[in-house]
DNA sequence: GCCAACGTTGGC
DNA sequence: GCCAACGTTGGC
């Protein structure tokens, strides 16, 4: 039963690199390039088909879940590793021992209106949410599903209007 | 562009 | 195993 249960997340990309629109129009890619064990661990351990992710635009004016994607692949090995063309190449992984994987990210939908980080922290039910936190540059971030879910519905209620 | 907050590296 | 130096992230 548990491991039925979908868990959710937040991804941050800075949108000059790689934003939601370019999602859309891709509908699904690699997840690739993430250096950092902690975000490894989640996305080797626990990251699972059908997973919703919120996307959030890191480095924008002003930074904001932008979208929701969904995870489309079990966790694989992450090849611009194993690249020395790439710019995310790291000697120290090989294809025997790969140290960094990614999953496949599918398009989901793009938020009418954007929830930006500053209405995350000012929002009491969003309380305690990684994102919101000082200091928090974690590219992988688990979320309940309750803050998921109000994420959503902010977005929701304000493009109403 | 600045800088605080982290993570990583490497000398010892 | 400590810790200073360095690189990176990301809000502002």
């Amino acid at each position: 039963m548990k491991d039925t249960q979908k868990n959710y997340w937040l991804i941050k990309s800075e949108p000059d690199c790689y934003s939601i629109d370019d999602l859309k129009r891709d509908k699904k890619t690699g997840w690739g390039g993430i250096r950092n064990y902690q975000a490894r661990n989640f996305i080797r351990d626990k990251m699972k088909l059908g997973d919703l992710m919120l996307f959030y635009h890191s480095g924008a004016n002003p930074p904001a879940v932008a979208g929701i994607a969904e995870v489309a692949s079990t966790p694989y090995p992450d090849s611009t590793a194993l690249d020395p063309k790439d710019d995310h190449y790291d000697p120290k992984s090989t294809k025997e021992n790969p140290i960094w994987m990614q999953v496949d990210v599918k398009f989901k939908e793009k938020l009418l209106e954007p929830v930006s980080l500053n209405r995350i922290k000012q929002d009491p039910a969003l309380a305690g949410i990684m994102v919101s936190q000082k200091g928090s540059r974690l590219s992988v971030q688990p979320v309940s599903q309750a803050h998921f879910d109000h994420i959503v519905e902010i977005s929701k209620r304000h493009s109403k209007n």
